[in-house]
DNA sequence: TCCATTTGACCGCA
DNA sequence: TGCGGTCAAATGGA
């Protein structure tokens, strides 16, 4: 039971990685061809990758090429719910099944502690608008609802429950369901009702978003700051086969001109879904062993150590080539990344590239 | 006037 | 039947 469980882990692991390496070979063909720096770079990069793959191979009982054919299921399962379903407020219709739905939806926890500065939990580069608040039974902080701002033009079926820590109210849980299906205005997000505090901590929601708006550093670096904060996060997909099955492979990158920097320690790109779904970094502290403890930083295998002083090269790697490279746009960055969500990993483009 | 938040009410599940 | 989750009217700010 559980050691399938690792293995999925396992072929997830080694999946994520080949899907780093096909992206920094996508992202090399972005280059210049004259730019040396970047070259070297990149296949400094992709040797650490190669790397990566062979440890992570060793310890799965799966071969590395096993796992590459196998790929992730239903990578090309883009289905929204509510393109599917027609006008968004089909939800008004779909009330009786609504929980039905929610039981198979995908959903994970984090946990994040604010700064002391901080009032309330961080930006994670959506927009989320309050439709509830809630008293917990046992809880001391109501629990407040969020879903996606996109919700009744797009359809986006992604809410989010943030609930305040009782011991430690710099700690919120943040428990996230569905998936973004809307194509976010992640090049322009604005600060989000997330960052809000909740009720009983006085009203800090204008003055935070004015402040917001005041503080002259951009998202990306709040959304850095804000995540660099956070020492304790957790991701818990509490279904992981939906996990698995409700990849989604539309990259959101940070705004424009963002600057990824190194992931330190449990560090993760700000996007919890990002984090959860895309077959990007994140992944690699994700769900765990079936179980649904919760992973901490210290909690993690030697491997997970490995692959992420590995990642944090790539990261470092490809956001410095990106933007030391001659005739690189600097604000190429990970914008230049950002894909269709239509976009297939397992495509016949994806496949051609990874020859 | 538009949009986001608040909050009481409603609904379904365990 | 209680609790968690969502709805929707009311409210307030820009």
């Amino acid at each position: 039971m559980e050691s399938s469980s690792v293995d999925w882990d396992q072929i997830s692991l080694i999946n994520e990685i080949y899907q780093v390496r096909e992206l920094v070979r996508a992202l090399r063909n972005h280059l210049n061809p004259t730019s040396l720096t970047g070259d070297v770079l990149i296949e400094k990069t992709l040797s650490s990758l190669e790397r990566a793959i062979a440890m992570a191979s060793a310890s799965s009982r799966f071969g590395a090429g096993e796992v590459a054919q196998q790929g992730l299921p239903s990578m090309g399962m883009l289905e929204s719910p509510h393109s599917l379903s027609g006008s968004p407020h089909s939800d008004d219709n779909e009330r009786g099944d609504v929980s039905k739905k929610r039981k198979g939806m995908l959903k994970w926890s984090e946990q994040v502690n604010v700064g002391p500065g901080l009032d309330g939990p961080v930006d994670d580069g959506h927009s989320w608008r309050k439709y509830g608040q809630k008293d917990i039974l046992g809880a001391k902080y109501p629990r407040g609802y969020y879903r996606c701002t996109y919700r009744s033009v797009q359809g986006c079926s992604a809410t989010k429950q943030v609930q305040r820590s009782d011991e430690n109210p710099l700690i919120f849980d943040i428990t996230y369901r569905g998936r973004h299906t809307c194509m976010q205005s992640s090049h322009n997000p604005v600060p989000t009702t997330s960052q809000t505090a909740q009720n009983g901590e006085e009203d800090h929601t204008h003055k935070d978003q004015l402040e917001q708006h005041l503080k002259p550093r951009s998202q990306s670096q709040e959304i850095l700051l804000n995540f660099s904060s956070s020492s304790l996060e957790s991701i818990k997909a509490e279904n992981f086969s939906n996990v698995l099955q409700d990849h989604t492979y539309s990259f959101t990158f940070p705004p424009s001109g963002t600057e990824i920097h190194g992931l330190n320690g449990s560090s993760t790109l700000a996007d919890p879904y990002v984090v959860a779904t895309n077959n990007f970094s994140p992944t690699f502290m994700s769900p765990t062993s079936g179980s649904s403890s919760q992973i901490h930083n210290n909690g993690v295998g030697e491997n997970f150590e490995i692959h992420e002083s590995d990642l944090d090269e790539i990261v470092r790697v490809a956001t410095t080539s990106a933007s030391n490279s001659v005739g690189v746009d600097r604000n190429f960055a990970f914008d230049a990344l950002e894909m269709d969500p239509s976009f297939l990993f397992g495509n016949d483009w994806f496949s051609k590239l990874r020859k």
